[in-house]
DNA sequence: CAGAATCCTTTTTGATACTG
DNA sequence: CAGTATCAAAAAGGATTCTG
C-alpha cells in the first residue's frame, strides 16, 4: 500500500482540497467568523450558487458551523470554523506555503516543456 | 490577505493536490521509478487516457522525469520522481495522514447532516 | 440579507479503437 | 509496451431570476 490508509479513504479530503473555493473558504473563515455577504465579497470572483455550494458542503462535513442570527432585523447568518475545521488550517497553511515558493519554479518549467514541443513535436 | 502568496498564484499546486490521480501517481512514485504499465496495474482503476494525461501534466510541472528506455527491444518508459516531486511527497503524506484519522468523522458527519434533512428539510 | 431554482456552458472523465 | 485519437457521458461551474 502507497499512502498511509486507503487510497479511497481519503479522497473526501482530497477533494476537498482540490477545490479552490473550499479551501478559500475556510482560509478566509481562519481569520474569524463571517457573514455570507461578507465573505461573498471578499471572494470577489466567486458566484452566488458556487459559494453556497461550497459552504453548504464544508457545513456537511463537518469543517465549518452556520449560524443563524435571528434577533436581528436583517437576518442575519454566520459562518465560522468548527474544531476540525481549526485542524486543517495549520495543513492548508502549509499547501500554500510551499505553493507559494514553488509557483514561479512551476511556471517556468511549463514554458519550457510547451515550447520543446512546439518547436519538436515529434519527439 | 488571507493565504501567504496570492491566492491566485497557487492555484496550480491546488489543483494538482485535488486531483486524485495526481496525488496517488506521486505516492506511487516515491516508491520508486516504475513504468507505464506497471503504474497502471498498481493504480487499477484509472483509465489508460487518464494515466497518460496526468502523467503528462506532473511532467509538464517538473514533478516527474520521464525517460525512454531504448536499448530494449519493447520498448520502455520509465517515470521517476524530480528532486520538486520528491519535495512534496511529505506534504502529500501529511495531507493523507491527516485525511485518514478524520474520515470517519468527516463520513459521519455527513450521515448526521443528511439525515436531519431528511427528517426536517425545512429547518 | 441569504439564499433556492432553473437553465446553460465549460471542463473532466471514461470507453473504445487504433498505432509505432 | 506505451501510447494517441475520437467520441460520448458526466460533473462542475456560471448567469439569471425569484423569495422569505
Amino acid at each position: 500500500m502507497v499512502v498511509p490508509g486507503d487510497c479511497e479513504e481519503i479522497s473526501p479530503i482530497l477533494s476537498m482540497v482540490g477545490n479552490k473555493w473550499t479551501v478559500l473558504a475556510i482560509l478566509i473563515l481562519s481569520e474569524g467568523p463571517k457573514r455570507y455577504n461578507q465573505m461573498r465579497r471578499e471572494i470577489e470572483t466567486i458566484s452566488q450558487r458556487m459559494l453556497t455550494v461550497t459552504l453548504r458542503g464544508l457545513e456537511r462535513d463537518g469543517f465549518i458551523v452556520r449560524r443563524v442570527i435571528t434577533d436581528r432585523a436583517p437576518p442575519q447568518v454566520e459562518y465560522s470554523l468548527s474544531p476540525m475545521g481549526e485542524a486543517v488550517v495549520p495543513l492548508l497553511f502549509s499547501l500554500c506555503d510551499w505553493s507559494a515558493r514553488h509557483v514561479a519554479k512551476i511556471a517556468e518549467n511549463r514554458r519550457v516543456f510547451d515550447s520543446q514541443r512546439a518547436s519538436d513535436p515529434c519527439v
